[in-house]
DNA sequence: TCGGTTCGGTGACATTGTCACCAAACGGGT
DNA sequence: ACCCGTTTGGTGACAATGTCACCGAACCGA
């Protein structure tokens, strides 16, 4: 795969003069991470900002309890924001972020970050926007998280993680821990869809079988 | 009260080189707001950005079927990132920010801002840490919402909301939205501090009489 | 094949959320 | 002062979700 105009991948930054786009080519490389990579984390500060070209990383909150929840993911043509965090801030933070699947992604110096920030009133847009993004993305979660049902909230789930295929990978104690709940609600919930032919089940894997019965569930969110 | 140097008031913005503060003092306007001014939601566009000087600003997340839960609190000495997403980003939130207090703050014009960002690697600093420290905040409201027992949240709360005087003007209505929950949990639960002689209440006043044992309850989060 | 580990199932119970009410307190108008 | 609509808080029944203790089946490496 040619990365090497990797930046086209990226609406907000297609505008980037010239002379910029070369600097940014040149002095960032492209890196690929092995699945299960932690990118971030309480004890991981990294050294660059990452822009996803391929997989997708999960950004994850652990709890003292050692429950999770799953907080958002970065996909491809997307920026990991919490690693600007990193770079620019000192603080510690609980949560942590995990390559989910092999991952390539292009890695900027925190150098070559802060001369792009000041000079380039794009990059500085791109970054913004998607530091917005982030938070709108959590004040959602949070409201799902409070005031949504369960079984709307796992139907909604289960239809992104099978984007593409209809088989999911996973296991009962995983999917509690996308919508931090514990794995007897995740069991008995599939339970419920099973009963109702929409999923069918056997260890370690979910098949949907009626995508559109559960997105109808879904929907019925608003 | 006078506000000439009310960049001091900002840890972050103290190193901010004579000119540029020179700049940003001029060309920025100190405010005051009525309490319960909205300064941004779903159908208001701030044209500044803030930086609080006195007073509160709660953010809270409305939902469709009407509730609430509050996200963060904005307090004097802080920016209100927000409004900067809202300047960068056009976006349109289902959150709102809201003058708890009688609010004054200094009103930075878009480009202003959009020129500082470019030209001070200290101010991007400011801008950035409050950002991610918004981010990390939010981390924590997820995961209490998603972990922690509601007496231990209230609990918490109220120690929060009664930092002068240990009387709180607040309804069960507004205390349930406080923590996204319902009324008749936060009833419930006040009962319960009653009973045990912890607070008094009163309609519209809740009175907090041993805030070592409330304190106690809220540590129990570790 | 054995034995440890992971995965999922189950029932009992605690906590929290929802619903449908009700009564007391308050506030404004007369 | 009184009336009346609104706000505030209380209550019981029930549903949904979370917690705990336990179990057996499936899996996996030695």
């Amino acid at each position: 795969m040619d990365y090497s105009n990797w930046i086209d991948r990226f609406m907000g930054l297609s505008q980037l003069k010239p002379e910029l786009r070369e600097q940014l080519v040149s002095r960032s490389k492209v890196v690929t991470l092995a699945p299960d990579t932690v990118i971030f984390g309480p004890d991981k500060t990294p050294e660059n900002l990452l822009l996803l070209l391929e997989g997708t990383v999960r950004v994850q909150q652990l709890s003292e309890g050692g429950r999770e929840i799953v907080l958002y993911r970065v996909n491809a043509g997307e920026s990991c924001v919490m690693t600007t965090a990193c770079l620019l801030a000192y603080d510690d933070y609980s949560a942590e972020g995990i390559a989910e699947t092999e991952v390539t992604a292009a890695a900027i110096p925190r150098t070559v970050f802060e001369e792009l920030i000041s000079t380039s009133e794009t990059f500085r847009r791109f970054v913004f926007t998607a530091y917005s993004r982030r938070i709108t993305d959590l004040f959602q979660v949070i409201e799902d998280i409070a005031f949504q049902r369960m079984d709307i909230r796992l139907a909604q789930r289960l239809l992104e993680l099978s984007r593409e295929g209809d088989v999911i990978k996973s296991t009962h104690q995983k999917m509690a821990a996308e919508l931090g709940t514990a794995r007897e609600v995740i069991s008995r919930q599939l339970q419920e869809f099973q009963r109702r032919e929409w999923v069918a089940q056997s260890r370690g894997t979910i098949t949907l079988l009626d995508k559109t019965a559960l997105g109808q569930l879904a929907e019925t969110a608003a």
